[in-house]
DNA sequence: AACTCTCAGATCGTACATTATTTGTCAACA
DNA sequence: TGTTGACAAATAATGTACGATCTGAGAGTT
């Protein structure tokens, strides 16, 4: 659309490749769901040719980002209700497991750093939210980070990707931000115990609730389209 | 263009698309692991010029089939015992849970389909590997496509796809072709008797037998490359 | 033997041609 | 008058061609 478009596009100097752009735009919402994704449109705006930006969508496409059907281009992908629920599912199955693994080969410095984090985001308390979201991916991707099974840390961290997007366009709930912060102690405190069993129940609990009002969340969001 | 096209790839009548003969050509194991994917190379093989082929490939990047370096071009993604590892380990994870769902919706007609495509893999007892594989997918698809979860399926597919391509590539043992043969009457029976639990343990242990063959097979394939 | 230089071959970006789809206009008709 | 359908123009996707740039391997020099 022709949108605002204002300073900081005009100044497109690459400050990052085609997809990584694009990538960014859709998961921050700048792009909103369904909106279609005109190549030329897209390469003016990032001062290249068109090639670039074709390969960039079809990564992109690859990666469920963008949806595209034969001689009608592409769209960004509606992250709706359904989606939401879908990815929450599959990373109720995927994290606990993560997480299992983690307490096995958890040390005392990652327990520190673990409530040091946490300790930043109790005094944060919400007022910032992308200093809460960076935050809060570090804390997991603290746990995660070391996991030989990289296939399924990617895949952890492209949902997350997702469903910290849709949720950040949206007001976190009081009640929920106090389950977070709660959730969070009840994990850290679960890895120090060494009890892997509670601490997998804790962060599938943890999955389970934004799964909840994000989804709810989607209905405005996605109104209007078909 | 050119290109009088000769024999073999005379046959390049699109038989699809160029990302479908692409995937083809990786799952099946005819592009070998590491194996580099030159643009130029494959589009006159293709019958195209180069842009489709880009195209084509970065789609594939973005599934994870084939990796890419900066001005060093595509190589086919080295599935090796690591990858089937991880790729095991999320299957373990999700097919349990579309299975125990499956249990609560199946009737009496899937039942009866279940049964007859068992009794053909039965009847050909591993006389045909292609035909074998084409029943087995279909056995497990008649399970997952009706599943809700899109998301969920899409991923069991691509995972499904990428441990069957190895372990065509190794014949598959006599003790491993009656445990195949064994689970999955297991798991109709757990079915037919609505025990989801119980259908979802079997499907388990269909998932890891294979990981543990393959994956030995899998020392063997990639010897040799870096 | 190690180092530099050169050049073939491949990737990446730009420009253009072709084809399909969408949009807009206008006349025929209820 | 308002609606419909056909046709033309504009718009955008898809494919082709080519030039610029990068990489890697081998010849030649010190």
């Amino acid at each position: 659309m022709p949108r605002p478009a204002t300073d900081e596009e005009a100044t497109d100097e690459v400050g990052g490749s085609i997809y990584e752009r694009l990538h960014d735009d859709i998961i921050h919402g700048r792009l909103r769901a369904n909106e279609r994704l005109k190549v030329s449109e897209l390469a003016s705006r990032m001062g290249t040719s068109t090639n670039p930006v074709r390969e960039a969508l079809q990564q992109l496409r690859g990666e469920g980002f963008v949806i595209m059907e034969p001689n009608r281009g592409a769209r960004v992908r509606p992250i709706d209700e359904e989606f939401v629920r879908d990815i929450c599912e599959i990373e109720v199955l995927i994290e606990p497991a993560l997480t299992r693994w983690f307490v096995g080969i958890v040390t005392k410095a990652d327990v520190e750093e673990l409530e040091r984090i946490q300790a930043d985001i109790e005094r944060l308390n919400f007022t910032d939210e992308l200093a809460h979201s960076q935050l809060d991916m570090s804390f997991h991707r603290l746990m995660y980070d070391k996991h030989y099974n990289r296939h399924a840390v990617d895949l952890w961290i492209r949902h997350r990707e997702i469903l910290w997007a849709i949720s950040r366009r949206f007001p976190t709930s009081l009640g929920r931000q106090s389950n977070v912060l709660e959730e969070h102690r009840e994990l850290i405190a679960c890895i120090k115990g060494q009890d892997a069993e509670g601490a997998a129940r804790a962060i599938g609990k943890h999955v389970e609730d934004p799964a909840a009002t994000s989804s709810s969340a989607c209905d405005y969001h996605d109104a209007g389209f078909d």
